[in-house]
RNA sequence: AGUCCCGUAGCUCAGGUGGUUAGAGCGCUACACUGAUAAUGUAGAGGUCCCCAGUUCAAGUCUGGGCGGGACUACCA
């Protein structure tokens, strides 16, 4: 006797699994599983930031990644996984100011930047050993021995390198954005910064609305401007009116000319606004009436009307006379999409260095800008009446603030009313952003930024993302599509300090500057510096010609105090900014091999560049997978990757976004100690694609992935309980010789799953892979193919028919525990090692051979039709109370085609021994016992009869069964439509089925009717209490202890029909309980025997001995 | 505010190119099986396919407009 299979008690799959990852540890299969040699298959692991703990959010995009690469890892493929951290940026600065009690103004005061920049590099990596941790027990394959850290001065040249590129094509530029800017801090803040809670509050500022004077003698749709026409625009920031160029109107917005007088002086003007905004300025009552000095609310009356875009282009005069704008054809009408009715005149003054939209609508029209207020938040000189004051009131130090002290806001909007050019003032309370710093509103105001010029590579990072593919397509060409197509600049730019320095250097008058690309370029700078006196030593000294990159840093403070020499002899200093974060991060292409310097073939002959597949969560559209793009096209005119999946959000079990806050994030690790890592695996990849967000719900876990597992599991202990019984081994997949005709359905089954597997795991598409092997286990293989074989496993004799069954099973099992196991890495290793006997890992193996020869599309529609009869003969024999024991003659199934004949007398042995009927009889002659219905097919005829369809459905239902069976003789038929009309029918044009079988019990499925006799004789009635009997005895024999293969002696007592029942039976009996003698007798003669009830008020008394 | 995703049974989800009985699993109810037994199977109940309009002979499916949930980006007179 050989290797037994292995017996597990119960499933438990947290213990599989620490089983399974010893075996990898010891084994090293990780490492064992990039020996392939089919080629390369690139893979790009975005960097997470080890500064916080690793969420179930994680577990959902790392098991995509993983499963992927596992695929392709069996698929033959060598798929390199190297880890990655993302070291720098604003969290990790605020994290640790929070831990050390700073603020960004001790930085260089009270801590040296050294220090601070020490503690960040700490601090960020605080976490990498729960990262570590949740790797192991997720099953997560990737190489953490050698990952890529953001702050490396080897990753960090690389960056520095890709930004050269960038600069030597031009593409690196420094130039105005307008960004929140904190006046009182002096410095921009981010995005970030502003949305911290509190952030926006409530103020109340004053508000005005001004009347733009335009020019005469201007058409609009043939209208002529007069002398005093203006355009309403409101504002609530005043202060930005001496620096407004523009007006910005909506294109489709309906505007109308007013003429009224302005509410101050009482002149009389004609003004243009939305119309839809008429009712806010004036009033309904007052609408035609002819004007008076001593009106409260003015007289107004419509004189014309237009669409924005007739009022675009129209010039005015300017407000102030300050300063124009060097630049640009300014004071016009223009434009802007932005325009809405919902509040204000439904005209905007557009200040473009006060407001990014300003700046943006303004730039696409070619007008310039004014910047008449200082860094501190002053207003210039030019702005002569109130050169030097603070913009906003809070700005203005209160020693500075006298008595009776009144804003500029409101000061300038005297002067305009005045001037007859304010309109309406008031106060407006309205939330505005705030520094977090100073507790001061924020200005929005130009700053000098550097930035890559992405809108030149548009075009190409459009067509470019053409090929990649998304998944889901609707990201790639809707969100990111959406993105490209109005892309802007990219601004480096961030005022920060730990992060990588822009290796940028200037002269003090921007006339010269120098990009560096390399250490080894800048240490040769700094030599030359040196000798020119701006420097007196080199903290990047070569060694041998060389960069010792373990003694160097490249962050600051240790570049900010270099200075280099220009050609001209100037000093330079470094452009003071650091690099955006998110460029750190999509620059890991290359400077995770640290490319240009080192392994430049790798990347230069495609091997490890673009990536074949990267996955990440949806909400890395605009963050990595755009910068991923933006840089490979910039540095190698190629996108980045060829496939994407991006996976939407774990939120909790009722759709609510997971925070810490409201104490509904679920702890990954106990996740996975409670349910093992392949059940939480399997559940987050098969219950939703992974891209719509999963509403995560433990108890469907539990249910869901823990019942495909244990079906399999239960599929495993039955093959191992009987092939132990008959010694037979472990072994690998091995075809029965000769399958039986179920045998080859089964594997048919299995051929087509292999097929269909394959398909959506080369299609990325995990969730329909899961899904279908969920299915097959639990359909085909264990409620079909097992069930109804058991017999076959148990039976004495060592057939050929055994062993084809023992066959199957194993090798569907083998197959099934291969292609599960890119998601449910662990119990398919298991699994599969039990099955083979392998020592080796099913990570290792090949993915399984197709088996197209075995497919037989015949077959599988004769069981699917087997199925649908024995379910239909089951709901017959429910809703009659007859059991199934209980053996009935016959069954009728008028069949109308030739192929479901065929397909019916194929199985109708399986269909017999399912629902326990003696005979199936097919019938094609339709006879009186059976009723036709024809049924139009709307597919066919729809297009045919268009608006007549639901009148000759009608008639086809109306047929007669004369008609019906002519028709099914000769192929065709005529039929009268209501209007007289004759149509001719062909046979295909109709779905004929047959309805009732008068006299018998009758259900129907579709095209497939079944009619079951229910007639019981003596002989039926007799079998059925044999068959009581039979398990009576069987439960006797489990209860008195006896071994599945014992003999026994056996005797039956009872009534007439019982006895009856017994002799007629007596072989049958005898079989099925494994007994060499079987007597009966009446009740009267039973001698210590048991007594068991059976149907129909019977009752028997059973006396059963072991022989020896 | 813009862009994108989602809305089908109590729950989680399927439903190429429009076609007439809208499906599955879980749960529930009832039952069967008892040599897979802490396993297995069957049946039944359960639906305003989010709403409104349109296109069409025909709409869960296509178009438009809403509503609700979620995400990202932005934040404005």
């Amino acid at each position: 006797m050989g290797v037994r299979f292995k017996e597990h008690s119960g499933l438990h799959l947290p213990k599989v699994q620490a089983e399974i990852q010893e075996s990898w540890a010891q084994e090293q299969t990780f490492q064992k599983s990039l020996n392939k040699t089919r080629g390369d298959f690139t893979f790009f692991e975005g960097p997470p930031s080890a500064n916080g703990m690793p969420g179930i959010h994680h577990v959902m995009a790392r098991a995509i990644k993983d499963a992927v690469c596992r695929y392709k890892t069996m698929q033959g493929f060598r798929v390199l996984r190297k880890a990655g951290w993302d070291t720098h940026g604003l969290p990790v600065e605020l994290q640790v100011e929070k831990e050390l009690n700073l603020t960004k103004e001790d930085i260089g005061k009270t801590i040296s930047i050294e220090d601070y920049n020490a503690a960040c590099r700490k601090a960020v990596m605080r976490f990498t050993g729960e990262w570590q941790k949740l790797t192991d027990a997720m099953g997560y394959w990737v190489d953490m021995q050698d990952p890529y850290i953001t702050y490396d001065p080897k990753y960090m040249e690389s960056v520095w390198w890709i930004l050269q590129q960038f600069y030597k094509k031009g593409l690196l530029y420094k130039g105005y954005t307008i960004q929140p800017y904190s006046p009182a801090a002096g410095t921009g803040l981010s995005s970030h910064e502003l949305n911290q809670p509190g952030a926006y509050r409530n103020v109340k500022d004053t508000t005005l609305v001004a009347q733009f004077k335009l020019m005469p003698g201007q058409s609009i749709d043939g209208m002529e401007t007069g002398e005093s026409d203006f355009c309403l625009a409101w504002t609530t920031t005043p202060w930005t009116l001496p620096s407004n160029t523009a007006l910005a109107v909506g294109p489709n917005i309906q505007y109308v000319l007013v003429e009224t007088q302005n509410p101050y002086t009482r002149e009389a003007i004609r003004v243009w606004l939305a119309e839809e905004r008429l009712a806010n300025y004036f009033a309904a009552e007052m609408e035609n009436q002819e004007p008076a000095v001593d009106q409260k609310k003015p007289a107004w009356k419509r004189i014309g009307q237009a669409k924005g875009s007739a009022l675009a282009g129209l010039r005015y005069e300017p407000l102030f006379n300050y300063a124009r704008p060097e630049q640009g054809d300014a004071y016009r009408v223009i434009p802007g999409d932005f325009v809405t009715t919902a509040d204000g005149t439904g005209m905007v003054h557009i200040a473009p260095s006060f407001g990014s939209d300003d700046f943006k609508v303004a730039a696409q029209h070619g007008i310039g800008s004014l910047t008449l207020v200082d860094e501190q938040g002053r207003f210039t000189p030019e702005v002569t009446d109130f050169a030097g004051e603070y913009v906003k009131e809070s700005y203005v130090p209160t020693d500075l603030k006298k008595d009776g002290y009144e804003s500029v806001d409101v000061r300038i909007a005297v002067l305009l009313k005045q001037r007859n050019r304010a309109f309406k003032i008031e106060k407006y309370e309205h939330s505005y952003p705030h520094c977090w710093r100073t507790d001061k509103p924020i200005l929005y105001f130009p700053l000098d930024s550097w930035f890559v010029r992405t809108t030149a590579l548009k075009s190409r990072l459009l067509d470019l993302n053409k090929s990649i593919r998304w998944k889901p397509e609707s990201t790639g060409t809707g969100r990111f599509g959406n993105w490209l197509e109005n892309l802007i600049d990219w601004n480096l730019s961030r005022s920060r300090f730990w992060g990588i320095p822009l290796p940028i250097w200037r002269s003090d008058d921007g006339s010269e500057e120098i990009c560096i690309g390399s250490v080894e370029e800048l240490s040769q700078e700094i030599e030359r510096s040196m000798q020119a006196g701006w420097m007196t030593e080199n903290p990047y000294a070569l060694h041998n010609g060389k960069v010792d990159y373990s003694k160097i840093d490249l962050h600051r403070p240790v570049v900010d105090q270099i200075v280099l020499v220009s050609p001209s002899g100037k000093p330079m200093r470094r452009e003071s900014d650091l690099i955006d974060v998110w460029f750190d991060s999509g620059s890991m292409p290359f400077a995770q091999w640290h490319y240009p310097f080192e392994n430049k073939e790798k990347i230069d002959s495609g091997q490890a560049f673009p990536a074949d597949f990267i996955a990440e969560g949806v909400d890395q559209t605009r963050g990595w997978f755009f910068t991923l793009h933006v840089i490979a096209a910039g540095i190698m005119d190629s996108v980045a990757y060829k496939t994407v999946i991006s996976n939407g959000l774990v939120q909790d079990k009722n759709g609510m976004k997971m925070s810490k806050r409201l104490g509904n994030a679920v702890d990954p690790f106990q996740a996975i100690e409670q349910h093992g890592a392949d059940a939480l695996r399997w559940y987050m990849l098969t219950n939703a694609s992974p891209w719509d967000d999963l509403k995560f719900n433990p108890a469907s876990l539990d249910e869901g992935a823990r019942r495909f597992f244990s079906t399999l599991h239960n599929t495993y202990s039955f093959l191992a309980l009987y092939s132990n019984v008959d010694g037979l081994s472990p072994r690998l997949p091995h075809l029965p010789e000769q399958p039986s005709e179920f045998d080859r359905w089964m594997l048919s089954r299995l051929g087509s799953l292999h097929r269909d597997v394959t398909a959506a795991y080369e299609d990325f598409d995990l969730t329909q892979a899961g899904r279908l092997l969920q299915a097959f286990t639990d359909t085909d293989l264990s409620n079909w193919y097992v069930r109804l074989s058991r017999r076959r496993f148990w039976k004495e004799a060592d057939d050929q028919d055994k062993q084809s069954a023992f066959y199957t099973l194993h090798y569907t099992l083998c197959y099934v525990s291969l292609m599960m196991a890119p998601v449910a890495p662990f119990y398919s290793d298991r699994l599969y090692r039990d099955l083979t006997g392998s020592s080796s890992s099913v990570h290792l193996a090949n993915w399984p051979q197709e088996l197209s020869r075995f497919l037989n599309p015949d077959l599988e529609y004769a069981m699917e039709l087997a199925q649908t009869t024995c379910s239909l003969i089951l709901s017959i024999r429910k809703s009659e109370k007859i059991r199934v024991r209980q053996p009935l003659q016959r069954v009728l199934i008028p069949v109308l085609d030739q192929r479901q004949s065929a397909a019916l007398d194929r199985v109708s042995d399986i269909i017999k021994a399912e629902v326990n009927v003696k005979s199936l009889e097919l019938h094609s002659q339709p006879g009186d016992w059976m009723v036709l219905k024809a049924k139009a097919d709307f597919k066919k005829l729809g297009p045919r009869f268009g608006k007549d369809m639901k009148e000759v459905a009608l008639a086809v239902e109306n047929l007669s069964q004369a008609d019906i069976q002519k028709l099914n003789s000769s192929g065709r038929c005529n039929l009268t439509v209501s209007d007289g009309r004759t149509i001719e029918l062909l046979r295909e044009d109709l779905e004929i089925r047959s309805q009732d079988v008068p006299g018998w019990q009758v259900a129907t499925n579709g095209p497939l009717t079944v009619a079951l006799d229910l007639q019981l004789s003596p002989e039926l009635l007799a079998e059925g209490t044999a068959r009581d009997l039979v398990n009576r005895i069987q439960n006797l024999r489990k209860d008195s202890g006896l071994d599945v293969g014992d003999r026994i002696r056996l005797a039956i007592y009872g009534s007439e029909h019982v006895q009856h029942a017994v002799q007629a039976n007596n072989h049958y009996i005898c079989t099925e309980v494994l007994a060499l003698t079987l007597t009966t007798g009446p009740e009267n003669e039973a001698v210590s025997a048991t007594e068991v009830e059976l149907e129909g008020d019977l009752r028997a008394f059973i006396y059963l001995e072991k022989t020896v």
